[in-house]
DNA sequence: TTAAAGTACTTTGAATTTCAAAGTATAATT
DNA sequence: AATTATACTTTGAAATTCAAAGTACTTTAA
């Protein structure tokens, strides 16, 4: 067992990171909070919001506000556990 | 100025950040110690070690041990300031 | 003494991931 | 009615990641 066994892959990417923060901490965030939030383009939140579903760690939620399409992302039961797990390796890891 | 701002990408993946860890509280560590302690294949300690050692953060010293070779992995000055950099701005980022 | 196995890496290139530009569909503005 | 804006999604080129294979010895065994 290495000492980097805790460190999970799905949370390599700061983008990654930094979603799953805004979202453990805010019930649910939407596109453009995240993008603001992250600075990052169209494309890289939807790609990684995208890798973080495929694992089951946020989950969606489309809804219209007036006219508009709107899209919610919330980290699920299983996201908080997973991202938890993380941070505490990442602490193991360079916190003495 | 986003909230990932200071999360250094050199350190997004997980064995650059383990290597970064044991070369802070090492003077040094070989090949076969990071090897080990990370549980990597030598091609992975090979290209996360170069990547590393592109961006000056950590330095490699040659020498044969008897009749073998050996490389001793040290972390730079610079590689020290920006890894404690992205520390403090994961703590930020994560830390309440 | 020479063949086989081990050590300490490095190289390779296929597979996966990351990226932002372009695309889609609809809404708002002029 | 035509242009611009909004809220994403799709695309595929570029960059990165991966472990298998390669290199250059050294050690062990026959």
């Amino acid at each position: 067992m290495s000492i980097i066994n805790n460190i999970n892959k799905a949370f390599d990417h700061r983008i990654r990171l930094g979603i799953m923060s805004i979202l453990m901490v805010n019930d649910y965030a939407d596109f453009n909070m995240l993008k603001e939030l992250l600075g990052a383009t169209d494309g890289n939140i939807a790609s990684h919001t995208k890798a973080l579903e495929k694992v089951e760690y946020i989950k969606i939620e489309k809804q219209f506000i007036g006219r508009k399409p709107n899209t919610k992302y919330l980290a699920t039961k299983l996201g908080k556990i997973e991202f938890k797990k993380h941070i505490d390796a990442l602490e193991k890891l360079i916190g003495k």
